[in-house]
DNA sequence: AGCACGCCGACT
DNA sequence: GTCGGCGTGCTC
């Protein structure tokens, strides 16, 4: 029998399977999907089994499988189905691919294999009589005699409890002997929790659900509308019948929360997965799935490759957040692998949003997606009352950070013993220019989006199509002579805080304060016991968090998200000041938002005000319609780089003509341009846009190119086949 | 990816 | 005359 294995080399060259000879003692124990040793060259290498097949033509030798690795790990037909679409999908290789659908330490270049956290017990060697022979010996130390009558009487010891030179004594003489077991490294110690009883719209909502169908369904439900309960609901039932759950959720933030409530109520029955585990931990986690102790997975992007069998339902929280997109190859989106397991398993495909991207909103409307609303908070309350302050006015008064508003806001918490959170969006790119008198930014009149700043040669630039202008010395707006670069950071506004209300206690949440493991947990939880009054952060305090204390959140500068080169700048916009918005007054405690701006009269931060998403929808439905946006079109971003200036926009010269050529004439071209971040560690890149709305050639095309480019090794290409910015 | 083979420049 | 540059091609 033949093997043909795909492997560990990531290279467009050899992306292929080669065949091997099953050797005797393989012979019925290999399987299809096992890892395996091979040689390959003049060295020894992983692979995966791709097939077994009976019989083999060619004119060369082949060579031996030489062992199997990692004896638990098999990949199932589905995980090779999934492997295949994402390949076809990003153009990645099948070893990639695969590679990528793994836990690190299951990967499968890994040379290390023991992972096992393993765990020792003192049992006894021999029978009872014996024992208590060896004790009534003379000359046994009372320390020995302590621990034989302990072994006796639990039969199996912890080591580690017991251990003493005594103890080694005895295993030496063979009365006692030491046994491994394996331990998980996480174990749910959470106390088991009742079912809470729905309400009406969230019983609503489950009903409406099919189990037993492929449908897709998009649960938009205001913050607070009780969407985890429905999700604990609908898994519940799909286990009752035997079959298994993912629910995907962002990042770490929201995923503690999360993964508290779900032991509570499924007890045992959770793995879970986040980048905040160890390699260790998302080992074990995976071998419980591997050997089917679990039937749900919670875990944020990866989760989505988890191999459990039998699936019943996936369910993706926060539809709209873009750590859902992997922006390294292979460039998937995790909504599509769901999209395509759902497919293949024929099985319901849940979204849940306050805030849902336009694309998905758009096909719910349309009747593709089924459509379910949640639009009240669950109990007595209510969604915060918004207000929007006139920066530009503020600054008059010599307010350049906190408006007088904000202050007195902050004053009546501290002393009503209430609870604030300060969103500070410091995603503020350095080459942006804004003036600081009115807020005026520059856009591309052809793309809509913000231009950038190039010092070089004093201009801005539209890194969509190219578009250039001189920058001028005064506002072109208010003719105020303030245009300059805008940033303000998390450490700054906290000094600024401490100034004004030196006896508040202020706790700050960045990736600076996060970085070392579990800290991040520590800050959630201290300010949940009230140890602090203010919390004051960037993005990752906007989502998921439930603090019943909270009653008031300001948002620092509501227009950064805005002016972030980016077409979806909008959407980022709103669904982040609505997410924030939505930490405030999430108990009978009645909550405030107040979003500090320059541009007090944008159409997006009224729609925030309002918290209306629907007239939101229209707006921002109308601008991508006017510039053939998605959902309206769909895009592939290439990028083209290398270290030598003249090579890079040269060939990016040459790929678009070769798309021109190829491509259909409906399908709009855009560029080269200068990639928003042009210059990077001496290397520049250039940016080509597609955009279409159905090109038959397109994947052939980029297939094409991407072979082209496989081979040389000065130029490099880059596609991305669903870019979340571009 | 890694390694061997092969064909042209400056050196013990 | 040889050592070594990296372009090309192969690995079951």
């Amino acid at each position: 029998m033949y093997a043909e294995v795909l492997i560990e080399y990531n290279s467009k060259t050899i992306d292929k399977s080669f065949t091997y000879l099953i050797p005797d003692n393989l012979d019925g124990v290999l399987k299809v999907g096992m890892k395996v040793v091979v040689p390959f060259g003049n060295k020894l290498i992983n692979g995966f089994v791709t097939n077994i097949v009976s019989d083999f033509e060619g004119d060369y030798e082949v060579k031996n499988i030489i062992e199997i690795k990692d004896q638990e790990l098999i990949l199932n037909k589905e995980l090779f189905a999934v492997a295949e679409y994402l390949k076809e999908e990003t153009l990645c290789t099948k070893i990639q691919a695969i590679q990528s659908m793994l836990p690190s330490a299951l990967k499968v270049k890994n040379q290390k294999n023991n992972y096992e956290k393993l765990i020792t017990y003192i049992e006894l060697n021999v029978n009872e009589k014996e024992i208590n022979n060896y004790i009534s010996n003379n000359g046994r130390s009372i320390k020995q005699i302590e621990i034989l009558k302990r072994v006796l009487e639990d039969k199996r010891v912890l080591k580690k409890e017991i251990m003493s030179s005594s103890l080694n004594t005895l295993l030496e003489k063979g009365v006692l002997k030491e046994t491994k077991e394996q331990e998980y490294r996480i174990q749910n110690t959470e106390e088991q929790e009742n079912d809470l009883k729905l309400t009406h719209e969230q019983q609503r909502v489950v009903d409406a659900i099919d189990l037993n169908t492929n449908n897709t369904y998009l649960i938009h439900g205001v913050t607070g509308s009780g969407k985890t309960e429905v999700y604990i609901k609908l898994i519940k039932e799909v286990i009752k019948t035997g079959k298994t759950a993912i629910l995907l959720v962002p990042e770490i933030t929201l995923t503690a929360q999360i993964v508290d409530r779900f032991y509570k109520r499924f007890g045992n029955d959770v793995a879970i997965f986040h980048s905040a585990l160890s390699e260790g931990e998302k080992y074990d986690e995976y071998l419980k799935i591997l050997r089917k102790e679990i039937h749900i997975v919670v875990g944020t992007r990866s989760a989505i490759f988890t191999p459990l069998e039998n699936l019943g339902i996936i369910i993706l929280d926060e539809e709209h957040t873009e750590s859902y997109k992997q922006d390294t190859n292979p460039r998937y989106h995790a909504r599509d692998i769901a999209k395509f397991r759902t497919e293949y398993n024929n099985i319901p495909f849940i979204l849940g949003s306050a805030t849902p991207t336009l694309e998905t909103m758009a096909r719910a409307l349309k009747g593709v997606y089924k459509y379910l609303e949640l639009p009240k908070r669950v109990g007595e309350s209510k969604l915060p009352n918004i207000e929007i302050v006139d920066m530009t006015e503020e600054i008059k008064q010599r307010n350049f950070i906190f408006s007088s508003l904000l202050k007195e806001k902050i004053q009546d918490r501290l002393e009503k013993q209430e609870q604030t959170i300060l969103l500070l969006n410091r995603r503020g790119f350095s080459t942006i220019i804004t003036c600081s008198n009115c807020g005026y930014t520059y856009k591309c009149p052809y793309c809509d989006i913000t231009m950038t700043y190039h010092k070089s040669s004093n201009n801005l630039r539209c890194h969509y199509c190219g578009y250039t202008v001189l920058k001028s010395d005064k506002c072109p707006k208010c003719h105020d002579a303030t245009l300059n670069y805008y940033g303000l950071g998390t450490e700054k506004l906290e000094l600024e805080l401490k100034n004004i209300f030196p006896l508040a206690r202020i706790v700050r949440m960045d990736t600076d304060t996060t970085s070392r493991k579990g800290t991040h947990a520590k800050i959630i939880n201290d300010f949940k016991e009230h140890k602090y009054d203010i919390l004051l952060g960037t993005q990752m305090i906007s989502k998921g968090l439930d603090f019943p204390l909270v009653t008031l959140v300001g948002v620092i500068n509501a227009d950064t998200t805005l002016n972030i080169p980016d077409f979806r700048s909008g959407e980022k916009t709103f669904a982040l000041l609505s997410q924030t918005a939505g930490r405030a007054g999430r108990s009978d405690l009645e909550g405030e938002v107040i979003l500090q701006t320059f541009n007090k009269d944008n159409y997006i931060l009224n729609c925030v005000k309002e918290n209306d998403y629907k007239k939101f929808y229209q707006y921002e439905m109308h601008n991508r319609h006017k510039l053939n946006y998605p959902p309206y079109y769909y895009l592939c971003s290439i990028k083209i780089s290398s270290k030598d200036y003249d090579l890079a926009s040269g060939e990016a010269n040459k790929v678009k003509k070769y798309l021109e050529s190829h491509l259909s004439d409906q399908t709009i071209i855009l560029g080269p341009a200068t990639a928003s971040v042009f210059k990077i560690n001496n290397v520049y890149n250039f940016q080509i846009i597609i955009k279409y709305k159905k090109d038959d050639k397109l994947y052939k095309s980029l297939k094409e190119l991407d072979n082209i480019f496989a081979l040389n090794n000065k130029v490099n290409i880059s596609i991305d086949t669903s870019p979340m910015r571009i």
